[in-house]
RNA sequence: GCGGGUAUAGCUCAGUUGGCAGAGCGUCAGAUUGUGGCUCUGAAUGUCGCGGGUUCGAGCCCCGCUACUCGCCCCA
């Protein structure tokens, strides 16, 4: 019979990666909550409809890359960002708090060809600021995602910020553009030439020696720009500079969703292979109202913990130990295995984190065992032992033994570490 | 959707001009008849990815397929 594999792109999560992850998740979930950012959850699929008009049409993820169902009605998320901001919509959040500050851990999909740093399924985390325009939550926004990354000691990383306006500063500059590269239309890939019908901005982030070389002298988003949105950007990168965060300032960072507007930004790593980026976020005014809520504006990341995880694994990061069981207890002969399991349980009652030998194995073996598990005491029961109403308890690191009688650990399990 | 690379033991990988299928690690057993780690000795484990071709003979050469992987595009 031919094995079944699991689907291309997707992961394994064993014990060894497992741990790792909780690690990460927890320190993750302590940072939001520190930043008194709070948990949301939202289902695995949504319909297919939100991120249509959430993410847009012609971007790459929704145009190709989804995993839509049952007539393409439904499809598992590919981003998060549109899923809360329906929640928050949905369950009225704005009745609660004129801002409203969120965060999540979860897995996406997008059906991509898989390579290092990119999966079908992935895990996600990021926050969502929904409620205010003010400079100041985008400086926290940047300060949040920066930080999370710091607390892991992660170097070779730089952070790249930018303002891209809203949809009417973009309409001039776009024509402009279109004008420009109009001019140099033969000198463009195909990519490009679609682009410049469809979305001009794009091009922009062009990874073409020729095109980089045609944009330097291209119009710049940046003077089309009105007056307030030039002094948001202003503000916050002085922000950025009283709190000490390093970053860049990078014209041609446009993000892939067609809801960013204003802020934009991105952290990139040198220890990443193709996929450098292992954060991207912005500002998003425009979309509560797309998504047919009030009107509010709104500003959030999202960072790729596989990715974040391959960085760690190049900085050789120490992820800490995980607990070893303390007690491991090895019978000899059957009466001593119901004996064992009573004495188990009883352990676990009173909160040791301990275990057995399910295998009637030879003593020897048993104790090879509870030393790759790193017991730190041993509870012999054997016969011998039964006869007497005792358990040799057999100290590992000391290779020391002594007896206890059965009825006093019984009694107080914790007799055994005084 | 388009390119490149790889596929041999549970894992990491050798395998010469085509001539008996290998190592290290891990696993198991013994040295120690009820005692771990260290050491020593021994053992088990293979559809050499799948299908075809060339050949007296194919893990090795040729063709096709599949899977994995890296890259392009895009993105976390």
């Amino acid at each position: 019979m031919k094995i079944l594999k699991k689907p291309a792109g997707t992961l394994d999560i064993l014990p060894v990666d497992a741990i790792k992850r909780k690690f990460l998740e927890d320190r993750i979930r302590k940072i939001f909550d520190l930043y008194n950012y709070a948990e949301v959850r939202t289902p695995s699929f949504e319909k297919t409809e939100l991120f249509r008009r959430g993410i847009g049409d012609e971007t790459d993820i929704v145009s190709k890359e989804m995993y839509s169902f049952k007539n393409d009605e439904f499809t598992l998320k590919p981003e998060m960002t549109a899923p809360v901001i329906r929640a928050y919509i949905e369950n009225s959040l704005f009745n609660r708090s004129g801002i409203q500050k969120l965060y999540y851990i979860a897995n996406m999909y997008r059906h991509e060809r898989p390579q290092s740093g990119r999966y079908r399924e992935f895990t996600q985390f990021g926050a969502e600021a929904i409620g205010s325009n003010d400079y100041s939550i985008d400086i926290e926004m940047i300060a949040l995602s920066v930080k999370i990354i710091e607390s892991l000691n992660i170097k070779n990383l730089s952070t790249k910020i930018n303002t891209i306006g809203s949809p009417d500063e973009r309409s001039r500059y776009l024509s402009e553009l279109k004008n420009y590269l109009s001019k140099y239309i033969n000198d463009l890939s195909e990519i490009s030439k679609t682009r410049l019908e469809k979305n001009p901005l794009r091009i922009l982030d062009t990874k073409i020696p020729a095109e980089i070389e045609i944009l330097e002298s291209a119009p710049l988003l940046y003077d089309f720009l009105n007056k307030q949105t030039k002094e948001h950007f202003s503000n916050v990168l002085s922000g950025l500079d009283g709190l000490d965060i390093k970053y860049s300032t990078d014209y041609r960072l446009v993000r892939g969703f067609d809801y960013y507007t204003s802020t934009t930004f991105e952290v990139i790593s040198d220890d990443l292979g193709a996929q450098n980026a292992i954060l991207g976020g912005g500002r998003y005014d425009n979309l509560v109202e797309q998504l047919g809520g009030k009107p509010a504006p709104a500003i959030g990341f999202a960072c790729g913990l596989e990715r974040l995880m391959i960085i760690l694994e190049k900085n050789d990061f120490k992820y800490p130990d995980e607990e070893n069981i303390k007690v491991y207890i090895s019978p000899i002969g059957d009466k001593a295995v119901k004996e064992s399991l009573k004495l188990l349980f009883r352990l676990r009652e009173a909160g040791i984190k301990c275990d057995m030998d399910f295998l009637s194995r030879s003593l020897k073996a048993q104790l090879k065992e509870a030393n790759k598990f790193g017991a730190e005491y041993v509870l012999i029961i054997g016969p011998e032992e039964l006869e007497r109403d005792i358990i040799k308890v057999k100290k590992m690191d000391e290779s020391t033994e002594s007896e206890i009688k059965l009825n006093d650990l019984t009694n107080k399990p914790n007799l055994l570490f005084q």
